[in-house]
DNA sequence: AACAATAACAATAATCATTATCGTTTAAGG
DNA sequence: CCTTAAACGATAATGATTATTGTTATTGTT
């Protein structure tokens, strides 16, 4: 992969927004910093990122897919009202996919896993 | 809900293929039965059945989504080969959703948690 | 530094799954 | 049997994503 301006800038502007947000929302932050840039330039720079690795999709509610530039193992909550995705820490249920691997002998190269509810914040303002 | 032929035709379909098939593949299957069906009425069944809880909405791949009669709790298996959908038992990792909810306080409605990789099948051919 | 090769770009058209619309039909209660 | 609203079929519309096309920028090589 060579290098672009448009992918780092991509790159960076998820590191910083850790509400793990869809392309569109990708697009509208980056076009801050970058007026001119195409929507297909993000999701392209976004799935081949994902295809390397440095960042993760996450399916999100209704179909969308989300990204996360944390790469480090962990679960999701989706909030059904406000449809932010939160973080859930791995020790929840640790080797997870390696236990599913053993015990059917099936080969697991991903996961998704997330749960789905009311977040913190919407729990309060109801 | 009232009643309607079209409904009970797509709910039985469903429940014959183990297979969690897409909303297109369920209206190829009950076209054979009932030939001028609408794929509109089609997915609106699949969701109404989903929101009374008859059966089960679950992610696919490329967001597509699949529908599954079986409304026991379990996981799902998804092959980036085949893009089949499997079912994971349960007893790999029971009550995970509770868990999740004890430890982080959030309200979890629902979960779709599912692994992807390789299936059996699949292994075996290559 | 100039060049060629090609990866990445911007713009936009195309695709594909799903949903909305709308006029018609049908189930269910009075 | 009649009314009413839910469900239908047909199809247009939507919205997210991907493909295409012509252009620009990066990288390795003279």
């Amino acid at each position: 992969m060579r290098y672009s301006k448009q992918r780092e800038l991509i790159l960076f502007t998820l590191r910083e927004n850790l509400v793990h947000p869809t392309a569109d929302f990708v697009y509208s932050l980056v076009r801050q910093k970058c007026p001119n840039i195409s929507l297909a330039t993000v999701y392209r720079n976004l799935n081949q990122l994902a295809e390397s690795g440095d960042i993760i999709k996450i399916q999100g509610l209704d179909g969308s897919v989300h990204y996360d530039s944390n790469t480090h193992k962990h679960y999701h909550f989706i909030c059904t009202k406000c449809k932010k995705v939160y973080d859930i820490d791995y020790d929840i249920a640790p080797e997870l996919a390696q236990k599913v691997s053993d015990e059917t002998g099936l080969i697991v190269e991903e996961y998704d896993i997330s749960f789905k509810g009311i977040c913190h914040h919407c729990k309060k303002i109801n």
